[in-house]
RNA sequence: GGGGAGGUGGCUGAGUGGUCGAAAGCACCCGCCUGCUAAGCGGGUAGGGGGUGUGAAACUCCCUCGAGGGUUCGAAUCCCUCCCUUCCCGCCA
């Protein structure tokens, strides 16, 4: 959330982002609630600050007189603060549902359209023969089964089998070693179930509550993505500055409701209600935040060179980047068969947009105030496109598909998947 | 699931109606002392919010002893509900 304080200084700045961003606002109502809040709140604690005053001297005198008067003091004071209070409430509701401001780097746009290409990695391969999509290959290989996964759970579940579910299987292994190894990423292992001040914490929640499987009469919700668990992890704690940046990564399952992508991606192991996924996740200070994402974008990208699967990315335009979201890059796979990019990943730096919510601070230094931390996260990555982008790169022409070079050693000595 | 104990500051831990935002110890910071170090001596060190107001200050008030409610002029202390921790029993991957 932003705070307050911020708002109150620069609610042209707030306006602005929550146009551009397609989330209105509501600046004037939260200034005049504000302003309504304050009153009560000064009104009531004067009362408070001379009932407590007279309530000592009462300590003393037991005076009877001046008892009665405390009494309706306490009447009066109390009032106040619940009319306080309830307004408090409702501005607190209200700056919930406020969007997070953006970076000048973030390209000004409505649509998927305004998006701006950074960067690109390699090419689109040339296979040499017409491509085939990754769930014909996937179906005919005996690899995935959509049709069961509908029987047993309903659309959008799958079921991976064989090879295919020990690819995934090495493919969460792939990347979880290279972050822990190489890239400095702690791993947890997380709940999957999480309750509402968690996800109000990620920002998921109260705007996003559509999007969320929620545990029937418990204050339990689906993780859609281990950020929530693990941007949580450090919630209501402060932070010593030398432990920062903390670095995470989490393997998890993620559940999403998919309200309103009904008719899109229907075909395919692509928008999931269960998918897997390998999650980054960092903890910083305001200083270096931007340059953390930079490299978490990197390490993601990463993966990708390594499973040699041609990619780009994406900076989001304001109108596409998201309610929570300072700024955002997608990495999107090439998949031959689909003949088309897929989003692999999705990095965002929040700044303390999170953290105000979770309540994450740090101490910049010896005897100093605490700040909010900035926190960032980012796929690294989503394994059923990435899953996809691979079986299609690397089928060959008589459906089987090569495995790729750094997967091999996790794949108990399955070179080709097909091949029996 | 049943029963017992408990949740206090960075940590340990005292406090059972006002003099308590909270003893003491540890840790840490500043200063003094000291060939050096250790020890010793003095001082300091929770968070949030409001008001006034500056360049960050300073001043002042309110709130916070797991969370929420209640009793009372007054609650860390009494009552209720919930959450969590821990122990014993039961059950169980």
């Amino acid at each position: 959330m932003l705070s307050l304080d911020f708002i109150r200084k620069n609610p042209d700045v707030v306006r602005r982002a929550g146009q551009l961003k397609g989330e209105p606002a509501p600046v004037d109502e939260i200034l005049r609630l504000d302003a309504d809040w304050r009153a009560h709140l000064h009104k009531a604690e004067t009362i408070k600050a001379e009932q407590n005053e007279l309530s000592k001297q009462f300590a003393r005198t037991r005076d009877e007189a001046l008892k009665e008067r405390l009494r309706q003091m306490a009447e009066a004071g109390k009032t106040e603060l619940s009319v306080a209070d309830a307004v408090k409430r409702e501005l607190d509701d209200m700056l919930l549902r406020v969007p997070n401001i953006f970076d000048e780097s973030v390209p000004i746009g409505e649509t998927e359209a305004d998006n701006v290409v950074i960067r690109e990695w390699g090419s689109k391969p040339d296979l040499g023969f017409p491509p085939r999509t990754h769930y014909d290959l996937g179906e005919a290989l005996g690899i995935m089964d959509f049709e069961r996964g509908a029987r047993v759970a309903g659309s959008r579940f799958a079921f991976l089998a064989g090879e295919g579910a020990r690819l995934e299987r090495a493919l969460v292994q792939f990347m979880l070693d290279v972050h822990t190894r190489e890239h400095g990423y702690v791993e947890l292992w997380s709940p999957l179930l999480v309750n509402t001040a968690a996800m109000t914490g990620t920002a998921n929640l109260p705007k996003f509550a559509d999007q969320l499987f929620k545990v029937e009469e418990r204050d339990l919700w689906l993780i859609p993505t281990a950020e929530v668990p693990v941007t949580n992890f450090h919630r209501e704690q402060i932070l010593d500055a030398d432990q920062l940046p903390l670095k995470y990564v989490s393997y998890a399952p993620s559940w999403r409701t998919e309200a309103g992508a009904a008719g899109k991606d229907t075909r395919g192991f692509i928008r999931m209600h269960q998918f897997s996924k390998v999650e980054l996740v960092k903890v910083t200070t305001p200083e270096t935040s931007m340059e953390e994402f930079e490299k978490l974008t990197h390490d993601a990208e990463a993966i990708l060179q390594r499973l040699g699967l041609h990619y780009n990315v994406m900076a989001m335009c304001t109108g596409d980047m998201g309610f929570a979201q300072y700024k955002k890059y997608d990495l999107n796979a090439w998949a031959p068969g689909l003949d088309r990019y897929l989003e692999v990943s999705s990095c965002s730096v929040f700044n303390d947009f999170q953290a105000m919510r979770a309540n994450i601070r740090y101490r910049p230094g010896r005897g100093a105030p605490p700040r909010f931390a900035h926190t960032i996260n980012g796929s690294g990555l989503a394994l059923p496109r990435t899953l996809d982008a691979i079986v299609e790169t690397y089928q060959r022409s008589d459906g089987m598909i090569t495995v790729p070079e750094v997967l091999k050693p996790y794949m108990g000595g399955v070179e080709l998947i097909g091949a029996r």
